[in-house]
RNA sequence: GCCCUCGUGGUGAAAUUGGUAGACACAAAGGACUUAAAAUCCUUGCCCUUUUGGGAGUGCCAGUUCGAGUCUGGCCGAGGGCACCA
């Protein structure tokens, strides 16, 4: 057996991947294969190697069958980590970052991957950011840049914006101070301005899967509803309030309004409202926090006049789950026919009627149901509507509502703007300034780039760059007088919403991009990444698209990414030892009765589920030690066995380990077919048939993204080598065969196949083995013979034999003939190259 | 709470999209080779039957169909996202 040195084989060949550079081939068709660049966190992690071994694969894969091919490489480079570590390593977060991604930049090399590194961008260069300004700038005076208050998390002890996940149950991480929500003025992205054109565009997303559309659709959350104005009895005011369920009109009982409604400014001296809203504050500003905050409202005592029913009065209340920046930030409850409105109406005793039944003969008592029906049914209780259906209902009303001018259709979207503005020293400055009468302006383009102060002290709490002793401190061009720069950066979310752009002509120093290549490349033909970014950065990037194009009108495309791949996770078992305390595999050993024990002082180890891998919860394995152990082909290998790409995977030592011995059969194979050298045979055909059929799955499997079934298929290949060993067959075939192998294996495990072609003396490696479709007409099928469905017989025969000849077969077949004779056959089911199914009686 | 996804052997999974369920692997057990171990190779894998053979079976319960892992309805369970982690 001849051992395999992958050390050496891959060092020799990631020399030659460098200079290949799949961009530089001559191809007539382009394709831009580009995987989500990675943040910079210090070492690759297995998510990165799934990650970008998938999009190897394609990109390989693409080039071999002719496309000139953009595989690219950079740095998410800024954001919050970057700041902690400073804090805890007293390491500035540049030196930090930088260390990080020379780090990260040496442990992808070792993984043989066919990126361009010429390309390779950092979004903390002020290289990059410097266009990323004026992108702003340009995006300011388009009119899509915005200014306006909103909550964020505010840390009372440390005086500073928490992002959400630091926030733990409700405290500050590092103070444990009750966290409020507190208003800050800052700047947004008009994002809203698209909701229609980015919902629509989804349509032509055919590339993308479903549950990432379903979800973009959900996330911007067209309704159609309508707009009433309520009077408010004795005042001359009115209220105006949106509806997605105009047809339940009849059965509102009280008015909610949300705690940032303007009505709420008669009441600021009311301590009893100022208890109320302080509690609303409480609440942390994720949705989710506030969807399972409890329901508390507070009772203005004013009433609104129904529109429909003279006389009925409708109490109105403040009410913690209405959100200002959704519809009018006011509603009409209905409570047997929402479940929010229910829980409101029972905590407050207000009245609950039923206006919609999906069985009218018997009236429903909301009263004893906790459930609200939100169903279709038989609108009752309800006047003029009495007997419609929701649809027709919602139709109706809306019609007497504009009819009497008391409101009218509105369409609404749940999508909020994109708000930008962070207080925070490790992201893009905002290049605007801060003028003494108060206006903000845009600083001039040609004293771009808005640099980030080196000297910076991150252990103050507050804004960094507010804090800063002079940075702030500029002067307006235009008029000479001094002014302030704004202190917030941008959200790195920014950074990575026109990166792939920079990407088609990264040295680009006039301009963001070079409009000509952007043109040539774009949109990126496959984007690989996880699916946790479904929503937020696919969503931001195809608004960026579209803002950039209506900036510059020389751009074609308005979607970023025409084809979408989202990978499932890398897992792993947890540990935490007995203080609770995270554990990385490497801490734990297992002793002697099979239990994991803490390496450093033998004390017991909890082993908790597997799941995705974090570092927050230590359950990571470094790619780099498994590669130093394995080689990157067997890393590559295992990580793309197994487990369907897009969905999670279980990282196994065992699997890696068998992924390694499976290379080392397939090199041996090369040296024994080398040496091989008998005359050909009848079998060589039915080889060259069967490997002509392999070739046809795994290139339609690759095109399906089905990479685990075609490393199946390798295997399976491989056996029928291994059996053909034994078997008379000519060397040559054996050869000719294997070569197309070892092609096969270049987008999965490049350096143990291009090894092996040169070995096998194979001169044309460039090229993806073509399929002859002609042998494809040629191979035999396999047909199951059913008897009442149930398959008796399997029977191998030509492909396209028609009914009679294979009913003939089957007369003749010994297993099915018994069963057959004497019977009365009812019905023969017959499908070409599939089954013949005869139904007889029992 | 809301939105999305997924449930197939001891394990990861495959199944030409309504047509042979469990391909291909991992782990296990037994065997071969070996002084021994490692490595390698072979065999086995639900139930009944000595074999031939027969039966059950894709989270659970119904339904459609000649035929359901695949379609429909209901239930149960697991995971992801929720706008300042990236």
């Amino acid at each position: 057996m001849e051992r395999l040195n992958f050390q050496a084989i891959e060092k020799k060949w990631q020399l030659t991947f460098e200079k290949e550079k799949l961009y530089n081939s001559k191809g007539s068709k382009k394709f831009y294969c580009l995987e989500m660049f990675p943040y910079p966190s210090g070492k690759i992690h297995m998510g990165h190697v799934r990650n970008y071994t998938i999009g190897d694969v394609i990109a390989r894969f693409k080039f071999m069958n002719g496309y000139n091919v953009l595989h690219p490489m950079g740095w998410d480079a800024f954001g919050l980590p970057a700041e902690n570590a400073a804090k805890e390593n007293k390491l500035h977060p540049k030196n930090w970052t930088e260390k990080n991604i020379a780090e990260m930049r040496r442990q992808l090399k070792l993984m043989g991957l066919s990126i361009d590194w010429d390309l390779e961008v950092s979004t903390c260069d002020e290289k990059y950011y410097k266009h990323q300004q004026e992108i702003f700038i340009d995006f300011y005076n388009k009119g899509f840049v915005k200014r306006k208050e909103n909550y964020v998390n505010w840390d009372p002890v440390e005086q500073t914006v928490l992002a959400n996940e630091q926030v733990v149950n409700g405290k500050g991480w590092r103070s444990g101070a009750v966290v409020e929500r507190k208003k800050l003025s800052q700047w947004f992205f008009d994002i809203t301005k698209f909701s229609e054109d980015l919902l629509k565009g989804l349509d032509d997303l055919n590339y993308w899967p479903d549950k990432v559309k379903i979800m973009q659709r959900n996330w911007i959350g067209k309704s159609i509803g309508c707009e009433i104005k309520f009077d408010i009895e004795g005042e001359n005011n009115k209220i105006n309030v949106f509806t997605t369920r105009p047809d339940t009109i009849f059965g509102a009982s009280f008015l909610a309004v949300s705690v940032d409604h303007p009505i709420c400014s008669n009441f600021l001296k009311d301590e009893k409202y100022i208890k109320f809203k302080n509690e609303c504050l409480k609440v942390g500003t994720t949705e989710e926090a506030l969807a399972n905050a409890e329901k508390i409202g507070f009772d203005t005592k004013l009433f609104a006049a129904h529109p429909f029913i003279k006389g009925k009065k409708l109490p109105i209340f403040v009410a913690n789950f209405i959100l200002m920046d959704y519809g009018t930030g006011a509603i009409f409850g209905c409570p047997a026919h929402d479940q929010r409105d229910l829980d409101f109406a029972k905590k407050y005793k207000l009245e609950i009627k039923e206006v919609v039944s999906d069985n009218p003969s018997k009236p429903k008592n909301f009263n004893k149901i906790s459930e609200a029906f939100v169903g279709d049914g038989t609108i009752v209780n309800s006047k003029f509507l009495n007997g419609l259906k929701v649809e027709q209902a919602k139709n109706k009303i809306i019609k007497e509502i504009e009819k009497l001018k008391i409101g009218k259709k509105k369409i609404t979207f749940r999508l909020k703007d994109w708000g930008i503005s962070r207080q925070r020293y490790w992201g893009c400055p905002i290049p605007m300034i801060h003028l003494k009468d108060g206006t903000i302006v845009p600083v001039e383009k040609s004293e771009l780039p808005i640099k980030l102060p080196d000297d910076i002290d991150l252990n103050q709490s507050g804004n960094p760059l507010e804090n800063h002793k002079n940075w702030k401190n500029t002067v307006y061009k235009k008029t000479g007088e001094p002014a302030t720069r704004e202190t917030d950066t941008l959200d790195t979310f920014v950074d990575s919403s026109w990166y792939f752009l920079r990407f088609c002509s990264p040295k680009s120093k006039s301009e963001p991009f070079d409009i000509t290549k952007v043109n040539y490349w774009m949109p990126v033909d496959q984007y690989i990444g996880g699916i946790e970014h479904a929503i937020l950065h696919l969503l931001y990037s195809r608004f960026f698209m579209r803002a950039l194009k209506k900036n510059n009108n020389k751009i074609k495309d308005n979607e970023p990414f025409k084809g979408l791949f989202t990978q499932g996770m890398v897992c792993h078992e947890t540990y935490k030892d007995l203080n609770g305390k995270w554990l990385n595999p490497t801490e734990v050993e297992k002793n002697s009765d099979g239990k994991y024990q803490k390496i450093l002082d033998k004390t017991e180890v909890k082993v908790g589920p597997s799941e995705s891998m974090s570092k927050s919860k230590k359950n990571v394995v470094d790619p780099e030690s498994m590669i130093k152990s394995y080689g990157a082909d067997a890393v590559r290998w295992f990580i793309l066995s197994d487990s369907p790409p897009e969905k999670d995977i279980q990282w196994s030592n065992q699997g890696v380990n068998a992924a390694y011995k499976f290379l080392q059969k397939i090199y041996n194979l090369c040296f024994i077919v080398n040496e091989r050298s008998e005359k050909g045979n009848t079998l060589d055909k039915d080889f060259d048939l069967k490997m002509n059929s392999y070739i046809n799955k795994i290139t339609k499997s690759i095109n399906n993204f089905n990479l685990n079934v075609v490393v199946a298929n390798v295997y399976e290949i491989y056996n029928l080598f291994n059996d053909y060993l034994n078997k008379n067959i000519s060397g040559e075939i054996l050869k000719k065969n294997l070569s197309k192998l070892m092609k096969i294996l270049i987008p999965f495990t490049p350096h143990i196949a291009y090894e092996c072609l040169e070995m096998l003396g194979e001169k044309e490696i460039k090229n993806w083995p073509q399929v002859d479709t002609k042998l494809i007409l040629k191979e035999k099928i396999k047909m199951a013979i059913q008897i009442n469905g149930k398959t008796r017989d399997v029977i191998e025969i030509e492909k396209g034999i028609n009914q009679v000849s294979v009913e003939k077969l089957c007369k003749g077949n010994l297993k099915v003939k018994g069963k057959l004779s004497n019977r009365s056959i009812k019905k023969i089911i017959f499908v070409k190259d599939r089954i013949i199914n005869f139904i007889i009686e029992s």
